[in-house]
DNA sequence: CGATCTGACTTCAGAATATGAAGCTAGATG
DNA sequence: CATCTAGCTTCATATTCTGAAGTCAGATCG
């Protein structure tokens, strides 16, 4: 069991797994757009503004991990379409996602705010990702946490 | 003022504009290390496992963007050498971080658990990431927020 | 004092990935 | 049965990453 974490292979850390799965180039982009109610290829490609290419590859991983799924859909007087909606498991990246965009409201908005507000539907107060323990401690700051190595931890080789 | 999402310019989103700063391949895996401790170039290039150029290129545009600084240290028998920290505006990406490892934990990792644990210091319990409201209503869910245009919402050209 | 070592990069060729445009497909609709 | 359209594929070009080799400056060694 390695002592620290240089010494800790990261081959199995869970940030880095994370992110192989939706931390390519417009991966979180397009979740963001699903959170937002987007859901069709056209929708996706015209307003996030990636290739095609790219696109249908991007959703193809998104489905395959399970963080999207396909449901069928029908407009009168069109065939048959796919469109693509989160799953439990994607929704479940909403506070990473609150989170990076608290960063961004913070740090690289316009002078006038940012372009979309989220706030909480029952008192209007914005919203707020903060990092709370088990027993509902916090909000925490980084040196009241203390980091060590996990069931998992293996020496780096 | 657009009217609904697809309708907004994606060119001021704050989500946007922080994955412009962070979400580069292997910029995230950097601040995961930086957040545990690993300061200099030649660590982060054997833990992270990128090419020097490319971690070059990163440590740069971190600096540049006021997530990282450099300091000065000298080790006896060493000459000068710069290492990296983070910033106060670095730490503040801390609450993302710990959403995506917590998604990672549930998702994504090996069944013994994670190769690294976060816990509260007084504690001991796992930190999670949750979404509250300025007036810490919460933990709130996707289906409790509303999602409104905000000041710099402009429309799609 | 010249030779060697080391951490921190830079340079470069080849591989992988993204972009932008064009083409394909299968069910409407006329 | 020819045309239209959303949803992809394909392909040439451009960008980005990888892995290896090279540079640089200030120690230490002999």
């Amino acid at each position: 069991m390695p002592m620290n974490w240089l010494e800790t292979s990261t081959e199995n850390c869970t940030v880095q797994r994370t992110l192989e799965l939706v931390g390519e180039k417009w991966s979180l982009l397009l979740l963001r757009d699903a959170m937002n109610g987007v859901r069709r290829f056209d929708d996706f490609r015209r307003h996030v503004g990636l290739s095609e290419a790219v696109l249908a590859n991007r959703l193809r991983k998104l489905v395959a991990s399970g963080i999207l799924e396909t449901v069928a859909y029908r407009e009168p007087g069109s065939r048959t379409r796919r469109e693509y909606r989160l799953t439990r498991k994607g929704w479940d990246l909403w506070p990473a996602m609150i989170a990076l965009k608290q960063w961004g409201d913070r740090y690289a908005a316009d002078p006038e705010g940012p372009p979309l507000e989220v706030r909480h539907a029952d008192c209007g107060e914005p919203l707020q990702a903060v990092i709370v323990c088990g027993k509902d401690h916090g909000p925490l700051t980084p040196p009241q946490a203390r980091t060590r190595p996990g069931p998992s931890a293996r020496p780096r080789t």
